[in-house]
DNA sequence: CTTCATATATGAAATCGTTTCATCTTTATT
DNA sequence: AATAAAGATGAAACGATTTCATATATGAAG
């Protein structure tokens, strides 16, 4: 008997369908990137990752679903520049100079992403803040700044709130720092910037 | 010669089309702060407000439009009351006092504004961050944030950027507040937006 | 109070983007 | 080589935005 086809949230199992949502998803951050979120359209990531329109649904349940899935994917790839990059660190480091070396990394990592600041904007719009305790939207708080802190302050438990705070203050100044037009503009928003994140720090480690 | 009409982007001379603008923006304030910025749709507008479709195109250039200028509206009002409040406090006190106090009135009023986060969610995809020293996007800093900072540090010539930095990360806090679940969330939000606050007068104040 | 220029309003139709779905092709397995 | 499941297709349905030719309302001038 000739059953339904595949099921609509399947995890893709060919190699040819990990390529095409791939694809699709590059598609996404390269527009975002040169002109915007309004720009991904359905017809126009078809049209440029060489797909038919309805192939897309194949993979994202609808236009929103994949520009959050590529906001979830590009900040990953950066997470994973952050996580190299603290692995490096001698045990004994201090979380004030950890906390400045992972901003530090975060921000290059960053600005060698066009669409950071595109996909984090539609991310806060698509995904509104909500404090379950458990889970926010922003994979930089749950995969980057949680385990930062769980790494640095032993019997801490660090307050979720306190993390969703500081994550999306932080958020919103590396956007800054991104646009920023001359160097001296940077190196200022950076400098805040430093200084939020350090006394920050200093008010969760405080407390634990 | 019968020459052309009004001019599209030409500003109410009527008091009939005056209305007819408040009632374009009471309606999209109402359905994003029941239904979400998503079911802010032209017909839907028209036809919560009794209009034609078209006679929205006749204050607004598009959709896009309209929303911001529901965000610039509403954060107007919200403003007021802060101004409102701020002019009883005595010409000597202290910064810190004065910012204290300017935060608790405007969580209050962003309280009775239930479109608030939605409408500045919206603002900030629509009009990206843009650092060009003289404007930006959001009322809340040129309207607010900056005045507080001419009034209460005379001789000051603060940054702009450090302005803009406060007042979008304090945006972000703010939604949180608006968004916490419990009163002792609200608290702790309350807390930690207040201690950012003071630290970054501390470091503007000291600045100038 | 009539006229007339201009402001404001209308709504059907054009346009464009999203989404569905019946059908076709590819892949992997036997 | 046969076959079942996965993947892909694209025309068509749907819905929202936007335009525009036309109609009505307003208020100032005579």
């Amino acid at each position: 008997m000739k059953e339904d086809t595949a099921p609509k949230g399947a995890r893709p199992r060919q190699q040819r369908a990990i390529e095409t949502r791939a694809s699709l998803l590059a598609a996404v951050e390269t527009i975002v990137a040169e002109e915007g979120t309004q720009a991904v359209t359905t017809t126009r990531v078809a049209s440029d990752t060489g797909v038919a329109v309805g192939t897309i649904y194949r993979y994202f349940a609808d236009r929103d679903a994949m520009l959050l899935a590529a906001y979830d994917t590009t900040v990953a790839r950066l997470i994973d520049t952050c996580h190299a990059a603290l692995e490096n660190l001698p045990d004994e480091t201090p979380v004030e100079a950890a906390a400045q070396h992972l901003l530090g990394v975060y921000l290059e990592a960053a600005e060698a992403t066009p669409a950071h600041a595109g996909l984090l904007a539609t991310m806060r719009l698509l995904r509104p803040i909500e404090v379950d305790r458990s889970s926010t939207g922003d994979r930089v708080i749950t995969d980057l700044v949680a385990p930062f802190f769980e790494r640095f302050t032993r019997e801490a438990n660090v307050n979720p709130l306190q993390l969703q705070l500081l994550g999306a203050a932080l958020g919103t100044m590396v956007d800054l720092y991104l646009v920023a037009p001359t160097q001296a503009d940077r190196a200022l928003v950076r400098a805040e910037t430093e200084a939020f994140l350090l006394f920050m720090v200093e008010r969760i480690v405080k407390e634990s």
